[in-house]
DNA sequence: ATAATACATGAACATATATTCATATGAGCA
DNA sequence: TGCTCATATGAATATATGTTCATGTATTAT
């Protein structure tokens, strides 16, 4: 057996750089990673998200704390708060009926910041 | 006139830490910057994006390169090349018939790695 | 045990968004 | 001009998602 480029699915036209899509067909990551990428990137794609986790970045803090932060719903916090507990960007811990959030990961505040840069350049 | 602090919405509990709900606040970047943050990182939460930001990390493509690499339809990609485009993530360049479309920025790749990282350990 | 509190969660609703389909635009060529 | 091709785009549809509302659960206090 040769090759494994056989099966371009040809677009309508012709135009098809083949060593092109074939050399980057090699380079790019598995499916699989920029299904998950995009999935992080979807949890960091909403306000609400956003605004959280710059709060942790500060400060541990409770969900009463970060519903009158925001001036939002305890239970829209709450429900934000699940998303990012299930993406593991954040930890909690509980002490009697107060249950506090704090931040899960190194790399977020780092992501965050380029992200950041990135808006301000374009200006 | 003092302080900036008096208008707590308050929670339906008393648990709220002022202090930190204060600090916090003043921490925080600007709602506008939070939101544009947000607006950038949608733009990456979503595969088909991820996987042509990806392909053009690796080479300049035409839009049916990108439509064969990714084995969808021409119609799809153009659409999603156009919000890249609105975000000012990727240039282009007309030759002929053709469109030829690059990347517009340097953060975008290390931030895609950043997160790879934060994904990678995850496991 | 009962009540109160801090938070979690399920259902419903409204909104946003990704793809498809049909068609428009714009460039090269006969 | 008329035709073909590469791409863009508007409308429609299906699906995903954020918030609210009502209620459940776990913990503390009486």
């Amino acid at each position: 057996m040769s090759s494994g480029n056989a099966e371009l699915p040809l677009c309508s036209s012709n135009v098809v750089h083949k060593e092109i899509v074939v050399r980057v067909r090699e380079e790019m990551p598995r499916e699989e990673s920029l299904y998950d990428l995009a999935e992080l990137f979807k949890v960091f794609g909403d306000t609400t998200r956003v605004k959280i986790l710059y709060a942790l970045f500060a400060a541990e803090m409770c969900v009463c704390d970060i519903a009158v932060l925001l001036n939002m719903s305890q239970s829209a916090i709450s429900h934000q708060l699940r998303v990012l507990k299930q993406a593991r960007l954040v930890k909690f811990r509980r002490q009697g009926k107060v249950v506090y959030y704090s931040l899960n990961d190194e790399h977020v505040k780092q992501i965050f910041d380029q992200g950041l840069t990135h808006i301000n350049e374009l200006i």
